[in-house]
DNA sequence: CATGAATGAGGATTCATTCAT
DNA sequence: TATGAATGAATCCTCATTCAT
């Protein structure tokens, strides 16, 4: 039991490495010599925890992704009503965004990058289903514009991402009143005009 | 005369190399050599055109960047009224994001990395100022919300780069319809709501 | 007893997973951590057994080398006259070589190779003493030519080694027929002229 | 042309390093760094040269497999009588085997271990056919035994392997004297008893 | 006795860059 | 200007061996 909690320790070091030294370097300018370090422990220990650097990042990849989703639908019920479920959705995401940058940033470097496999991909995909419901939901009401949701995604939520990333680069910080306008922006582009 | 002519080709050929496999593989998992290979250059070649890596690829992102505000305002005349003015830029946006996505794909990657000198990622912002210059503008006339250009560029514009990464890994595709649809939740987003 | 009986047969897997695995990839391509798990055992577990991976190929040669000369000399007598005994033990050499040609392959292998230790090297040749007396005698009796022990062997036993190997090729099968052959060439070789 | 001159010089050397060490330590015991180290070149440098480790070992395989049997061809004129023109080529092997001792056994170590490609394998064998028609001439004339190819050359060649792995461990040296003693059992050993 | 986790040392290979031509 | 050969410095990964349990 000692010895198992060691791993899942060593594990998290392995992967909480990982994400600040991509996001610093990048993918390839980051050596396992390097990981192994930070995680303090050997270079030979990833290969105990992970296949290969791929399969590192990859895991790595989908344990943010999940951590990331879980956090969005925490206090979520999907029998909110429309706008103020999507309202609360949104801020978690907002949050999510700005306070766990780190996890943030190395998402988006791995959705715009060709550094993880299509299958690592599509496993983080599934877990934002309550999100794609609520739309579904939001449609058929007539809240929601009938569009596709890669439409809504795109102008609901990925902004956000964009925003985060602007802040990471020190160009512009968001306090709340920008906060509010992100929202009143994200919602205009998806609510049907009355 | 002639000569300076082949090596200004043998530098877009270079270019034009870096921005494919960057795209396939990454900054770092795109050898010289191969980038020498695919321009029909010696490795050695390269030097005489770039110092080193790094400025192979902040010199080609440049040249990307120009090219793409080169494109984005190229029928734009300052004087257009504000909605007129913001959906013909949009729609030049779109055009060069879809059409031309590999470049598109490029300034993506290279937007959410850290393979781009911050000198050199400053040097490709400054060409965007006839869209700032228009949102002033509209903000004076109370057409464009009063918010801060990064909401506006967040939610206007950036959303395309999120399609085009979805078009370009096959998981849908965006027709006229779609555009249409996107221009308006563009304009919502930005727009005073009456 | 029981634990003593136990401990002989994992000594004894680990010395034919050995064989197995460095017959098919060689001695430096055979890892420690194949072993014990075709042996089904931990690799710590091999330590307790075997001092270090050369004490474990060297044992193994001896072993095997001693089942060589023991399956050779099984139904001897020393005093059988020339021919018969000479054609008796040459006979159950062919035997060995062709039906355990797993462990002659491993043998051959040791033989040509710079993986055992000198010492054991010598340790493995001892029991042949039975067959250099055999010779030492037909030299005597003007039956065996009088030549060296080296040449006789290498003349009428090591030709074996090398259809063994090239029957494990599959280039070639050795049947009843190409065996009596082999053995009139072998005898023709060392057999006095007369 | 001294260019080229150079890099034939480079592979030789490295050709020659690899026979050598792999001599004395085997090839899973041999690093590329040694090989390059022995070679005067970078390690890298190998890598144009040759695809890599195994590429390497083949290679020098199959060139030291061809001047083994261009040597023991050299003098060999087909119509010679075949009792004499098996001598001769005998006599050239066994030279061969005995003064480029070091080609020999690295021959030796490739043909009783897992360690060259089947391929090369087979590339290595094709320069041997001037005796297997000599073979073949002799069975017509009822010169030599009409037995398998792989008999004759496990009884009248390969015991030379044999003899000069045991000279080259000092256990043994081979006169003048042995080496017709040698011969006299090759030849028994395959010519057609009167 | 037996083990699985852990590791330091080392090995094959790649790559940005230089240099002689 | 242009090149192909050459390379030293990484980098990923493996493996014999040890150690705490």
């Amino acid at each position: 039991m000692a010895k198992l909690q060691k791993s899942i320790d060593k594990r998290n070091a392995l992967v909480k490495a990982t994400i600040e030294l991509v996001n610093n370097n990048g993918f390839h300018a980051t050596p396992m010599s390097k990981i192994a370090k930070m995680a303090n422990v050997s270079p030979a220990t990833i290969y105990l925890y992970f296949e290969n650097k791929q399969d590192l990042v990859n895991q790595t990849y989908i344990d943010v992704k999940a951590e990331y989703t879980k956090y969005a639908f925490a206090n979520y019920d999907p029998t909110t009503p429309i706008e103020e479920g999507f309202k609360m959705i949104w801020k978690r995401i907002a949050d999510f965004k700005l306070k766990e940058s780190e996890h943030a940033m190395f998402l988006a470097q791995c959705d715009n990058t060709p550094m993880i496999d299509e299958e690592s991909r599509q496993e983080g995909i599934k877990h934002l289903q309550p999100l794609l419901d609520l739309w579904e939901r939001g449609k058929k009401e007539g809240i929601i514009k009938p569009i596709s949701d890669y439409l809504l995604y795109a102008y609901a939520i990925n902004p956000l991402s964009f925003l985060m990333m602007t802040q990471k680069r020190g160009a512009f910080t968001l306090d709340k009143t920008h906060l509010e306008e992100a929202y009143q922006s994200a919602w205009s582009s998806i609510k049907m005009c009355q």
